[in-house]
DNA sequence: CTTAACTGCAACACATGAGTCTCGTTTAGG
DNA sequence: CCTAAACGAGACTCATGTGTTGCAGTTAAG
């Protein structure tokens, strides 16, 4: 593939993601505009409009679990991986939105790594005990609030940021003490 | 208006709050025939589909002011009426759904009733001070997940039924002891 | 019983979005 | 520089949903 076919493959999925993540019906001829392209192009990239959900469910999808790989959610003591988890997924400005508004719901693999890291948390005492898809859900519905707080709202000041805000409040949620 | 004509918008009215509860983009279409009624009589009670998105959105706001009234939001001990509120509202089966979905947030008022709610649990030391907005946040995300739990969820059982496990959630997540 | 209201059905017009194609122009890359 | 790839613009088909209208049949209510 061209160099110019690359940019525009990049630059669709980028305005897909800001769009739809505002309004989940977007037209492509919206995306289109947004990434600077004409809606042909749209789709020469993308056979269908659900071709291109799936690319970016795709892309989302890596980039989870990047994160999870990342704050080492597996070895790292789990209150330090959870907080260093949402402490990067709320720095790359993931259109967190989207990831729920669409079908999209995020890969088992992803959900097994969440699933894990409170499994953990369990065992270390941090949170009372209960059905790790329990927790699961508990965590990203409360960082969905969370990411949708305004910045100078004062819950954010007092925990030290968004991380520090949705890490306090799920385990305690959870049973922590 | 008689009294056929007024049994069919209840009807379509319920059926609107089922369907677009499952896909908030259902066609009127499917809408009338839940209703068992066709599309030309939905158009003849409601002149445009956001007629009948409003009519269902003052029709929720309603229910949700009559359940802060039974509930006792203003007198009863605040985590009784919490846990009170809770438990009409899971028994309703108001599709919950439906509410965040649209646009159809909850009324001014439904959300001051809940505020005050929230500030009288900081009072009684119940939860942690944050700002009242915030804890509505977090009890209406929660109450989302716990309406999506199974039936046979452990955590149901644990907890005495949803309303249990709402509370249970919400103070620990809004700091309480 | 009689009538006015309500309904179902079918036919419209209209708008929007998806998907395809062509053609003339621009651009990357050997 | 040359060519194949990529692009924009526009026209087109097709499908779906909204909103309206007319008409014949049904039902509520005085």
């Amino acid at each position: 593939m061209r160099a110019d076919a690359e940019r525009s493959t990049a630059r669709i999925l980028e305005a897909a993601e800001t769009v739809l993540a505002d309004n989940p019906n977007a037209s492509l001829e919206r995306i289109g505009d947004v990434a600077g392209v004409a809606r042909a192009t749209v789709h020469r990239r993308f056979a269908s409009r659900q071709a291109l959900l799936d690319a970016l469910s795709e892309r989302l999808n890596d980039r989870y679990l990047l994160v999870m790989e990342q704050a080492k959610v597996e070895t790292a003591p789990p209150v330090i991986a959870l907080h260093r988890a949402s402490e990067i997924v709320f720095d790359l400005k993931i259109s967190y939105r989207f990831s729920i508004t669409l079908a999209s719901a995020p890969s088992r693999e992803v959900q097994d790594g969440l699933e894990l890291l409170f499994t953990r948390l369990q065992a270390e005492g941090a949170i009372a005990v209960a059905s790790p898809s329990w927790c699961r859900r508990v965590y990203l519905a409360l960082m969905g609030e969370v990411y949708l707080l305004p910045d100078d709202a004062p819950e954010l000041a007092d925990a030290g940021g968004r991380a520090g805000l949705l890490v306090k409040t799920v385990l305690g949620a959870l049973g922590g003490r």
